[in-house]
DNA sequence: TAGTTCACCTGAAAGC
DNA sequence: TGCTTTCAGGTGAACT
């Protein structure tokens, strides 16, 4: 389940193998993931060169050649796997070499540097998409600041919050208000600012939204370096497990002692907006 | 207008 | 063992 830091550690996985290369061919298997995907979209990839690999909250940008960027987002269960194989060979449409197509291979990109990027999505939530790169992207306007950016900051989370009645878990996973955020991370992010995620976002003082901003901070980078969390489907550009998930403090650990030193709370599990979310009861208040 | 719920989707795990 | 049910969650649309 990518949140911001999966797909930042998939773009880092990618960038050396993407940047600079030429696309030499394009396979797509399935007209549509949670969209369809735009026209020809083979057809307009093969050939072009990736300028640049970016991340907007969890959106994967493929700036081509020639103004287009390409858009993927991971949803829930997509994964961007790189192969290499030194001896492939293209012989009509088939390249010899790379293993076939697995299962829930939707699209597929070769390079001309002889690697190969797979995207595979199970759950088919993930998107992809062709936009003008000057003209951006409609998904990527509404977005809120990124949380590891200069934008975001606790004077922004006091304004985004102001007369906000909706519990703060929920407002979190606005994208509206910040970028990147999901279920895992905000469990984390209020466990460890002693925030209930029940608590009206509106009716939290400055000094524990600063402490909230900070909170969030630490364990977006926390997870950065550990390389994302591996729940289920999720798995870096190269296949390894991120290891994030070893450091959870409540998320699916319902049932547990509250980590907090001296805490003799226990973490509990309650569903919001038909979400699980995992608190400490006893801390976060 | 703001907040909440639902649908999309598949695989894993639990229950029978 | 095999079938059925439940759950996981990002996002936009529909609903209250």
């Amino acid at each position: 389940m990518p949140e911001l830091p999966e797909v930042e550690t998939v773009r880092r996985g990618l960038e050396p193998v993407m940047t600079n290369a030429v696309i030499s061919r394009a396979q797509v298997n399935r007209p549509d993931l949670r969209w369809p995907f735009p026209a020809r979209m083979a057809e307009r990839l093969t050939g072009r060169r990736v300028a640049a690999l970016r991340r907007r909250s969890k959106y994967l940008l493929a700036d081509l050649d020639g103004g287009e960027t390409l858009l993927i987002h991971l949803g829930m269960s997509g994964r961007m796997l790189v192969t290499k194989d030194e001896s492939a060979v293209q012989i009509g449409t088939y390249v010899h070499g790379h293993a076939a197509p697995a299962k829930h291979d939707h699209v597929v990109l070769d390079f001309d540097n002889g690697m190969r990027v797979t995207f595979n999505d199970p759950r088919r939530f993930g998107a992809m998409d062709l936009f003008a790169t000057e003209a951006g992207h409609p998904l990527l306007a509404r977005i809120g600041p990124e949380p590891l950016g200069n934008g975001f900051s606790a004077a922004h989370l006091v304004q985004a919050f102001r007369g906000k009645a909706s519990p703060v878990k929920t407002a979190l996973l606005d994208q509206r208000i910040v970028a990147g955020l999901g279920n895992i991370y905000v469990c984390e992010a209020l466990h460890r600012s002693g925030i209930s995620p029940r608590r009206a976002a509106g009716r939290i003082s400055a000094a524990r939204l600063a402490v909230l901003h900070a909170a969030i901070r630490q364990v977006l980078e926390a997870a950065i370096a550990a390389g994302g969390s591996s729940l289920r489907d999720y798995r870096q550009a190269s296949g390894d497990l991120g290891y994030f998930q070893h450091g959870f403090r409540v998320y699916d650990r319902e049932g547990r002692p509250c980590p907090t030193d001296g805490c003799p709370g226990t973490v509990t599990r309650i569903v919001q907006s038909s979400r699980s979310t995992f608190l400490c009861p006893q801390c976060q208040r």
